[in-house]
Order: C-alpha cells, then structure tokens, then sequence
RNA sequence: GUGGCGGUAGCUCAACGGUAGAGUCCUGGAUUGUGAUUCCAGUUGUUGCGGGUUCGAAUCCCGUCCGCCACCCCA
C-alpha cells in the first residue's frame, strides 16, 4: 500500500501561481514598513513553552488548546512552535537590550502556529507581518499603528476593511470591573442560558454578544466599562481618538473588543473585512505596557499589531484576480549544430545585463519551441538557427506586440533589447 | 474541540446501483525555420483511503483522511 503522503491539516503549500501573488505582496509591505521606519527583527520559530504561557496568558484559548508544544527529549525543555510573535519580539529586545538607547520600531514576519480546526482564512501554519513600537508611552504611538495600516490597505486597493476600536484600561481597572460584572451575571445566574455561565467566568464580557433575549435583559442592566476607567485611561483614549480624527481614519467603537491575549491594556483594536465570512479579522493589535515586566525586563511601554496575510491576500485576489505574472524579457529558441551553444552565450550575456531570460531545454521542432516561448509569458522569442549563427545574427521576435521580427547582431543585441521590451506589451 | 455539507482525469465538472464521460490542459500534425486564433488526431483515472451490503458500488452503509460552512476563537 503506497500510502501517499501529503501535507498536514491546516498547513498549506503555496504554489508558484500564488507565491508570485505573496512576493508582490510582500514586496510592498516592506517597502511601506521602511518608508514608517520600521526595522526589520527576526525570531526563531520556537521558544521555550514558558514564554508564551507568561505572556500570551494561562486562560486564554491559544494556550490551554491551540498550542503546539512538546518536550524536546534531547534534553528534556519544554518546546512551543509559537503561536504568535510579539512575545518572541519583547523577549528578544529584553534579552538583547535593544531600549538600552530609546525606543525602538520593530517588524517581523513568518509563520505562526495554533493547533485549531480549519476553514478558509483559518489555517494551522499562518503567516503574519507584524510590527511593534517599543518604548512609546502615549497616544501618538497607538495612533501611529493604526492610521500605518489605513495606508496599507489604500496602497493594496483593498477597500470594505473597518476599525474597530476599544480600550480596555489598565489591568487593575479592568480587575475590578471583571469583577463587578461577574457579580452582576452571578446575582442574575437564573437568566442566564447554559452557554452564559460557561461565559460567565471564564470570559464575562463575551456575556455580553449572547442573543438569547432572556440573557440581553441581563446585559443591558449590567454596569459600564466606563465607569471603571481612570483619567489617565480615559485622557490616552481621548488623545487617540483626536489624532484618529486628524488623520482621517474612521473608527467604531466597540466596548465588547477585548482581544483573545491577557498582555493588552488601554487601547486594543481590529481592522475587519465582512468578505472573508467568519474569519473577518485581518489584522489586530492594541497596547501592552506591562509584557516587558511580565517577562522579566525593566518596565516598558509597548504597543504594536499583527496581519494575517493568507486573509489580506485572500482579499486582494478578491480586488485584483488577474494571476501576477513574473516579468520574462527573453526566451531563446535554437536550432541546428552549434545553435546551443551560442544560445548559452547569448542568454548569459543578456542576463549579466540585466535582462530575464530563459533559454529553451529539451529539443524539439522550431514550432514547438515557439509553443514553448509563448506559454512561458516572454515578450519576445530569440531565434537562433543555422542563418542566424552563420550571420552572427539572432531573430527577435515580439510575442505581446504586434511588430515584424528582426535580425539583430548578436553583439548589439544587449544594447537593442529594451527598445524591443519598451515596446507596448499587453501585461 | 462540537455540529453540518462535500471529495470522480493536472484543472472545472457530468454520470447517482448495470462497461466512467465532456470541456480545458498537454502531445503530435495541417509543404522546408515561426507562438497565441482555427482544423484534425491522441494520451489521460486503484471515482480520497479502508471495510461492509449486493449477482454487480463512483453511486447505498460504516470508519478514516482532507476540504468547506457554522460554533468557539481569532491573523
């Protein structure tokens, strides 16, 4: 039984007709990280299952049952494919210093790792861009994140993509108001459905999106975040706005946003297209001043966000079907004795002069070789037969443009060539 | 992790108890060395995998794997 081996669950091959697609995707995000002076840090893909237990949280879905952790039994640590990289980024600007001479703007990507079950958008290997501002105390900083993002998505053409937006207040804040609320669900537990007291404790705020009506009288009579929030809270969430507001970024407020990580404080935030079902979420972030103390640094502010791009780019093709093609200049066809290896001579020479070329392999008739040069997307087919290698000569001929052949010297056809590639050419 | 739907040629799909097909792609040809259009010809499969029912299974049943949808949660 030759069992067939294939890749597993939820982790995906990107084939070439797509990671075109990714490259020209990513190109552009790198070039936008770079123009917001972003500078590139890069983590290894495992960490010690410690870390993300600290800082991810113990309660939270992703550690209790989408990790993929195992005991590395070499020499008996206790391993996690990570499952997302702010922590990484935080524990490796501790273990490295890199505050030591101010604050510091930082991106990474890569693939992150949740053991879920998937459906489209959703996928075991994932990949994200993420970028983290360390250091930064207020306002500005979070308003920064986000109104980066509104670029991008411009700069993509992707439009239908909303923020929502929220603050959460500082841990003690939210202590006390987790508190209350959950005094609230427990005093008012007999209207309370099956699913809202499995909520109650382990998520109260999630309470809240029931749609039993039985479970809403509750809500609406439970007390406010609001209420709860400190000046200081309250004044960076009113900075924030104002700056959101000058910069033309439109937001909605959504008090029940709290984010699936324990390390968020005040501001937490989501950019959410409705084109991609239940798996909307295409990029989330928000503040995390206390994760530098948490994981055993000297206390720092911090604030930064993470995009899917399997989701980005899912919406992208949605904008732009047409497959991304990558540029070809040349494709040299040879026939006869010693055709080969002028065409060898001749396709290196155009590429050491910057050209794309491909030289054709295999044999076959001038007419199949044509079929070849055709399908490979090449703007034009160089023809090197026996008249041509007896002239010194090579036959350009344009394969997007309607425009005669020519033979052009072998020695100025380097020199010549843009002029052909310039032409118009149907993309 | 729970529930629902689905898996047939490389791709998109038909056949829905009685010999597994079409389009596309691919290959070759239509007078000498010229692609993409047109015409002709040809190849394509353990019907996801394993078991069961039946004279006979792509088709019905069970299991399993994978995908999709929803829940949960999120990128």
């Amino acid at each position: 039984m030759s069992a067939t081996l294939q890749a597993l669950r939820g982790m995906n091959d990107v084939l070439p007709g797509d990671a075109s697609r990714w490259l020209e995707f990513e190109s552009l995000v790198q070039r936008w990280l770079a123009r917001h002076g972003y500078r590139n840090i890069r983590m290894p893909l495992i960490e010690p299952t410690q870390l993300f237990r600290r800082a991810v949280g113990e309660q939270t879905d992703i550690v209790e049952k989408e990790m993929y952790s195992w005991r590395d039994e070499l020499n008996g640590e206790d391993l996690t494919l990570r499952p997302e990289a702010t922590a990484s980024c935080v524990r490796a600007a501790i273990e490295h210093h890199l505050l030591h001479d101010g604050p510091k703007r930082l991106w990474y990507a890569g693939p992150m790792y949740r053991h879920e079950r998937p459906q489209k958008g959703r996928y075991r290997q994932f990949h994200q861009y993420g970028a983290e501002a360390l250091g930064f105390t207020g306002p500005d900083s979070d308003a920064e994140l986000i109104v980066m993002c509104a670029a991008l998505w411009r700069e993509l053409g992707l439009t239908g993509i909303r923020l929502e937006l929220n603050t959460i207040g500082s841990s003690a804040e939210r202590a006390s108001y987790r508190t209350a609320l959950i005094t609230h669900l427990e005093n008012n537990v007999d209207s309370l459905d099956a699913d809202a007291k499995r909520r109650m404790h382990a998520n109260p705020l999630r309470v809240f999106d029931s749609k039993n009506p039985l479970v809403q009288t509750v809500v609406q009579s439970a007390p406010s975040m609001m209420a709860y929030l400190g000046d200081a809270t309250l004044a960076h969430f009113d900075g924030l706005k104002r700056l959101l507001g000058a910069a033309g970024v439109g937001f909605t407020l959504n008090p029940r946003l709290v984010r699936g990580l324990d390390y968020y404080n005040l501001t937490v935030f989501e950019w959410i297209s409705d084109r991609l079902g239940a798996q909307g979420t295409v990029c989330g972030g928000g503040r995390y001043d206390g994760l530098f103390e948490q994981l055993g640094g000297k206390p720092a502010p911090a604030a930064g966000f993470a995009m899917g791009i399997e989701r980005l780019i899912a919406l992208q093709q949605e904008a732009k079907p047409e497959p991304v093609v990558p540029l070809l200049h040349a494709y040299v066809v040879h026939l006869g004795a010693g055709a080969a290896e002028q065409a060898l001579r001749i396709a290196g020479e155009l590429r050491d002069a910057g050209y794309a070329v491909v030289q054709h392999c295999g044999g076959g008739s001038l007419k199949s070789q044509m079929k070849k040069a055709d399908a490979s997307g090449a703007r034009v087919a160089l023809i090197i037969g026996e008249d041509e290698l007896g002239a010194g000569e090579v036959t350009v001929k344009p394969l997007r443009v309607a425009r005669a052949q020519a033979r052009v010297p072998a020695a100025r056809l380097a020199a010549e060539l843009t002029g052909w590639n310039d032409a118009k050419a149907g993309t």
